[in-house]
DNA sequence: ATTCGTGCAAATAGTTTGCAGCAGA
DNA sequence: TCTGCTGCAAACTATTTGCACGAAT
């Protein structure tokens, strides 16, 4: 069901979700797709208007969020700063992961999940949703400190 | 260092933390402060102001905020939602705890701390920190799924 | 008196939307 | 040729700020 990982392969999940909703992947969402790719961690729209190779308006790239969004391509990542942050869907990449946020220069980068750590989470989450009747559906994890560049 | 727990006790160490920083506990910010406990989770503007009681405007409101976040009175809950979320500081309440959201209703409790699951973060905490050379400050936890009354 | 705090109204920042033209199946 | 995609400019929403008045030491 997720891709394999390969630009290729990824394009092509895309193309095949965003035609679920009637839409298409264009030259700009595949634009969109790439930089966010090539840049492995959670990109805000400013991070994206930034790289000049990023030949999109505002506008257009708000709107491309939303629909990426919207199709499970990419998920957004709520964020720290003024800025939400947007990366290729856990359901696509196949690959969950935390984020390592640095409070001083502000970068947020992943962090590869462990599966001692998943399960310690997992025990948890059981035992909230026992606890409070909750229906548990997801997890976030964020720690934060200082980059090696900010220390 | 850290208050007991009672509303007094809370009161006092946060007219203490002020002082430092030349401010007063003033009529509106003991105010906010009480609304903000009496709640017992993170809550945005919007839902200070709706409570009728609150007697702030909405451009004091956001000041107020503002200052009791510098002086670790308050801490901001960066969310989901457009409003940011505020809720008493973990170093004035002494209690650690991570969050439970709606993704339906947009709800947000608090889950207390537990202690096997705190050693298992501290564990990828560490490890991760030597990994990437992070020096790491904090952490934050998120369960998203569904409360009682949206299932 | 002096310094801090407040409300109002205006300013700003981030994001969304209406509209008319352009592009791809 | 039809439907969706795009840029521009205008609209919105959340938050911040300038200013003059009020309150507390």
């Amino acid at each position: 069901m997720t891709s394999g990982g390969s630009a290729e392969a990824i394009h092509a999940a895309a193309e095949r979700r965003l035609a679920k909703f009637g839409q298409r992947l264009t030259r700009q969402r595949r634009e969109i797709l790439d930089l966010v790719l090539a840049a492995g961690r959670p990109m805000s729209v400013p991070d994206l208007l930034s790289l000049d190779d990023a030949d999109v308006s505002q506008s257009s790239l708000y709107r491309n969020l939303v629909v990426l969004e919207d199709v499970s391509v990419l998920q957004r990542v709520a964020g720290w700063g003024n800025h939400d942050r947007f990366e290729l869907s856990e359901s696509l990449s196949g690959h969950h992961h935390h984020h390592l946020k640095c409070t001083s220069c502000g970068s947020v980068s992943d962090i590869p999940a462990n599966h001692g750590f998943e399960r310690a989470v997992d025990i948890e989450a059981t035992s909230i949703a026992e606890e409070l009747g909750f229906e548990i559906t997801g997890h976030s994890v964020d720690l934060y400190g200082l980059c090696p560049s900010c220390r």
